[in-house]
DNA sequence: CCTTGACCTGCCCCC
DNA sequence: CAGATCAGGTCAAGG
């Protein structure tokens, strides 16, 4: 296990992974499902009432993982610039709705819509001095109208929500299962959800199903093939990617940079969101 | 198999 | 300051 220092936290939630994260003086306060989460780098600190330890995947073998990722100067120079960043391990269902809300959406947004969701639907709970709304439960979303979640600001994916939620609270998506399958299977049975498309399917995988060969790829994400790897990945272009474009090119990516292909992905998109000084929560 | 247009919202910009 | 523009994935209809 690595040094507990060696985590940046600010740059670890800026990083386009979590939304329901507010930094309150020197501490990051967020919401994983049911629980609370305090962070704070300096002095160091990790409070959570769960587990922090599996929500910063504290169990994988970094050093190794880091040096079979850095296959090139592009991603060396990416995990460089934003040392201290870290996959997460959400809570599955939150993440699963998080990813839904992204489609068509901006980070603010998305942010935005899920706030709604926890007021409306969550649970306030007490940690450390801070009492903030939790993530609403399985079924209380399934069993939410469409008109309490359009009011959330949800607007088209209203009904893609509510679809998800009864998926979930129904087992036809179980999140313990999905963990257990290998990627593709995995992948095919998200997709057969309304509203989860390629990408989508690719987060709710990486940052919640240990999927580490998920490599979401975005308009971000495929400029930054584009610019950097046009010579390796040959057939990208600034064009939307078709379903089979995206499923080849994941082929390819997965070839080329390997099974932890997703801590890649997220390390350059935080360096060219970075240096396109997007701005994050 | 691909292309196209619709879908909500919020933010930025310009008159 | 109201109104237009744009960004961002997925889906359904049609070529």
């Amino acid at each position: 296990m690595q040094k507990t220092d060696s985590i940046n936290i600010e740059t670890t939630i800026n990083s386009g992974q979590v939304f329901l994260w507010n930094k309150i003086g020197e501490q990051w306060v967020g919401i994983d499902g049911q629980d609370i989460m305090i962070l704070r780098q300096k002095p160091y600190s990790l409070k959570s009432s769960g587990n922090i330890d599996n929500f910063l995947r504290r169990d994988d073998n970094l050093e190794k993982i880091l040096k079979n990722i850095s296959t090139d100067r592009t991603v060396r120079d990416a995990i460089k610039q934003s040392s201290g960043l870290r996959l997460i391990r959400q809570d599955p269902f939150q993440c699963y709705i998080s990813f839904i809300c992204s489609s068509n959406s901006s980070i603010q947004n998305i942010k935005s819509m899920l706030e709604n969701l926890c007021r409306k639907f969550g649970v306030k709970k007490e940690f450390g001095k801070y009492q903030l709304h939790t993530f609403p439960r399985v079924e209380t979303l399934a069993n939410a109208t469409m008109n309490e979640l359009l009011d959330c600001r949800l607007g088209f994916r209203a009904k893609y929500v509510k679809e998800a939620s009864l998926a979930v609270n129904s087992n036809k998506i179980d999140f313990k299962e999905l963990r257990k399958l290998d990627y593709q299977t995995a992948i095919r049975s998200l997709k057969n959800i309304l509203g989860i498309g390629n990408k989508v399917a690719d987060c709710i995988a990486l940052f919640s199903l240990d999927k580490l060969e998920a490599f979401p790829i975005d308009r971000w994400t495929q400029r930054i093939l584009l610019k950097y790897y046009k010579d390796i990945f040959c057939d990208v272009s600034e064009k939307p990617l078709t379903e089979k474009k995206y499923e080849k090119l994941h082929d390819d990516i997965v070839k080329y940079f390997g099974p932890y292909a997703g801590y890649s992905q997220q390390f350059l998109f935080k360096m060219e969101r970075d240096l396109n000084k997007k701005s994050w929560l």
